[in-house]
DNA sequence: CCTTCATCGTGATGCCTCCTCACTATGTGT
DNA sequence: ACACATAGTGAGGAGGCATCACGATGAAGG
């Protein structure tokens, strides 16, 4: 019982840090014009280049409809393009502009330096500690899929 | 240079870690009829007890206007109710009915399980040193406020 | 070639979160 | 009393997200 309630504790700290950082990353990323969704979708494209709206779906983990609109923003405010798919006439294919580009390597700038903010003057060895503990609590997130279901094989 | 990048390589986590619980949590929440903030809001108001609307505004840091459209619909789904302030005829006080006691206590119990699986086997020493780590970023955000605000004295 | 079925994107609709501005009803201080 | 601050809400608006229905296109088989 003692080591469940130490593990609801580190639990609530983490539901905490996700207020805090959805916070101050939604005042933020306002200033660019963007929205975390909008950025969100900047950064996988950025990462891994143009994409059909339906990859984009699946990589945001949610419906195609949504991504229609996300993009009609994006294009709205020049920060993508929707260019024909080269061989399915059906699909589009989402591209950065340079607009993007440049925004996004200032975000990534930001982000450097709120990093560093973060976890400067912390010694090596928790930092190491605290990424690997990061990195476990992570796998096990992804390998259970929607792990906060318990309920079903609750009662 | 190589620092600040094993910093920002820790920051990505972090945020895909609130994506991914982000997600996790709307599914699970959905099932009681309720959504992140609503639970939020019910969540601080089981902590705290009876608030005035506008305490919970600043708890849950979003605008009063907003709490107003929060409270209506946890009212009309019976979780809390709207009483008098005692002594100030303006204010009033959001309450807890039991409803809301029942569905707490259930994701309280869930929440137990599902921080049991995320920590589970992991060496306490490992976790110590995680939940440390975890402390120390977290006091850093909530001491600079909005912390993720750098451009301003930036360039 | 022509059906049949799957897939891509989008219009229509509806719910939720959040904000600002304006306004009423109340407190409070001088 | 009078001015000023505070609590909550109506109005109006921007977004994010979902489902359902639909048109356009692709792919597989007869």
């Amino acid at each position: 019982m003692k080591v469940i309630d130490r593990h609801e504790a580190a639990l609530d700290r983490i539901l905490e840090l996700v207020v805090l950082l959805n916070h101050d990353m939604t005042q933020s990323l306002a200033r660019d014009g963007l929205t975390v969704s909008r950025a969100h979708l900047l950064w996988e494209l950025r990462h891994r280049g143009p994409m059909t709206q339906r990859d984009v779906a699946e990589a945001l983990k949610v419906s195609a409809r949504t991504i229609t609109g996300l993009v009609d923003g994006l294009v709205a405010t020049g920060f993508v393009t929707r260019e024909p798919h080269p061989t399915d006439r059906r699909a589009t294919l989402v591209t950065f502009t340079e607009h993007a580009a440049t925004t996004v390597a200032a975000m990534e700038r930001d982000q450097q330096k709120f990093a560093h903010l973060l976890f400067a003057g912390m010694p090596d060895e928790q930092f190491d500690c605290f990424v690997a503990g990061l990195g476990d609590v992570l796998t096990r997130l992804r390998d259970q899929g929607l792990s906060y279901e318990i309920r079903e094989d609750d009662q």
